[in-house]
DNA sequence: AATGAATGAGTGTTCATTCAT
DNA sequence: TATGAATGAACACTCATTCAT
């Protein structure tokens, strides 16, 4: 077969765009959007400085593209856990997972979304809220779902319960104060594993802190 | 009482340095730290901006002193909650009521300690990020209390059952995607009052949203 | 006529330089030159922008060539009328028609000659500041020879004269704000035609603005 | 007189706009509005870089200052000119020199007026626009009122004529390849003095060039 | 001839900070 | 204390020009 070396010349010329995103990406993950310059983003993608504009309208737009191109297919993904036929338990453990296994993998993406995009005066932008209102919604519906198969409690409201649930996976990712040991980390040589952080935070948000003896309602 | 007339004096031109840190919290509260130019804060405060330089060395120790200013009082009342005499479950809902209350009393500090301080570069101080776990210890030291005492299950990470619980306040806080409805509020004219949150947080943090009918461990 | 089929594809495919140069005097006519990319004239070319650089060295060749290529034709016309065996006044009337017609048929290319090249910075070179030079200097021997066959008066400065002639044609092109009714317009729909004001322009340089009654000298 | 030294600091201490705007006019008449950078201007004006911001608000700005700090002062002359109860010719002779006169004091001004400003995409904007057409109004009323008196012959459009008369001025300001000894100057010493060429424009304009013998309407 | 990606010098503008009064 | 003029480093963005294909 003669799939030819121009074909592979251009698997090796790759998609300079997904180079300067992934760049920016981790120079802001690092220094902060206001931090970083955009001549560290040329040169941490080894890049010429105008070539970044050729690809970009300007600084914010490197930004916002490194939302939109990873957020769509989060969400999908979350779609895809909250239409399953699983179990309310089965399906909240799984977004538990997606996320914690996100920030694991791509943790400089996610640092980008959470602190850069989701915290700050940017995020007021009509179509970001839309975009993080969306997360919201679907696992929203998932405890909905639950209340209405009376496998959850329906005296609290969906959307705080939701919240709550959310806040706890948000904050394992975001907070910098967790001792080593709680850390959600690859391997279970630096903490626990993210699967066993999921657990533990799908567990108390189903069954409680209370020991067993006196507050079961 | 000798409080001369020059004291008196002093006393009626209010504090300009609290003036000056009023403003900028109102400021930095409305356009993120970076947004903020120190002549919009001299605007804010009704000063001429030279002076500012007179009462802070730079903008970066406005943005410090605010955080000093209150985190100090902030962190003492939980101490005091840490400490006293109540059950667990108190505890836990007098932090919860705490840190929302604060949240309505007065926004736009929260505002700047979370979006500023806490999630931002700025973070990575050790003074700060001293401060703030310093904050987790305490909440931490609850639990622990808790599992001590029985009250709450100890087959989970202390540390890691009181991020979830501060994780769940953190985003009531944060979070902009909220419905109305579960935004903690002043009156119950717009959503919840913030001690229903607070109690539902409680609760669900304690009790677990399962329905009591199977999952009572 | 052995007019190859290649000769005729050439004759098909229309001489890009000129394309260039064409789409250039339009863009520069409307956004000046200053306010152009070579990106434009690319786009209003039609062609890669990287073609630009195959037939012009840079940008402000292109200036040159829309001055050289035009320029020429133009200042023989111009010699052929003082060459003429006309009269004065039908000389100087030729010359009146010749410069608002060239506005009227070729408006784009007479306001980047005036306002890009004649009016600018550039125009201090010598290569342009000898071809105008030589535009005054054929008018100039116009009203020399006028003057030198008495029908002109003579105790005027010819240059001077020469100018002032020119100078009032000048602003029929180069002034914005005429009133509609005097621009010289190619129907006479609107305004005069650009015969009557050349008509008009020449009356006034010989017989002046006088009226008859008392002035003439 | 206690007119103490303070005072005579004040005056020593000369605007700091103006001398701006004084520096600008130099380098943009020098370089043109396009060639001249910001910081060209600071060094002229022996300022700091950032100090031209303090007073305008960008480059744009101090252009549209040279012209407007300046233009007012002169159409209030013109218009003294046209209002006062002086003949036709005086009028004219007074703008003639008036005009000519501004060339040879603050050619610098002169320059920038009319390249960078009246000869630029700038000039479209309608506040420019008319202001200059005041301009011409102001003569062309000169000219209608000299028709109504029968000084001015009125078979020919009173616009056009103002325009023919400004054209023959304008172009001694302009022009760059009128030969030394026609240019308005101070002295006699290098042509002529801006009376006689002002003299010899008017001249022109009301008794024509033809000589006397034949062209007598 | 043709394309448009790549380069990087140039420059307008902002704004924290200092300073003279 | 108070003012706001003065300073200048920093940086985003533009765009003419070159180059690999």
């Amino acid at each position: 077969m003669t799939s030819s070396s121009s074909e592979r010349v251009h698997r090796v010329v790759v998609d300079k765009r997904q180079v300067i995103l992934d760049a920016a990406t981790r120079v802001f993950a690092g220094k902060g959007y206001h931090g970083s310059r955009v001549s560290d983003i040329a040169l941490e993608a080894g890049i010429a400085y105008g070539l970044v504009y050729h690809y970009f309208k300007n600084k914010e737009e490197i930004l916002n593209s490194i939302f939109d191109a990873q957020w769509a297919v989060f969400l999908e993904t979350v779609q895809e856990i909250a239409l399953s036929p699983e179990v309310t338990e089965r399906k909240l453990l799984a977004i538990a997972e997606l996320i914690l296994k996100a920030h694991r993998v791509r943790s400089d993406w996610v640092k980008v979304l959470v602190f850069e995009i989701q915290r700050s005066q940017r995020f007021a932008e009509p179509d970001r809220l839309r975009a993080v209102s969306e997360l919201f919604k679907l696992v929203g519906q998932i405890v909905r779902e639950g209340q209405e198969l009376r496998v959850l409690r329906d005296d609290i409201d969906p959307d705080l319960a939701c919240a709550v649930f959310m806040g706890g996976l948000d904050i394992m990712v975001t907070n910098s104060v967790l001792p080593e040991t709680v850390k959600p980390s690859a391997s279970s040589d630096e903490g626990l594993r993210y699967q066993e952080v999921a657990q533990a935070v799908v567990e108390i948000f189903l069954g409680g802190m209370s020991s067993g003896e006196a507050s079961c309602r």
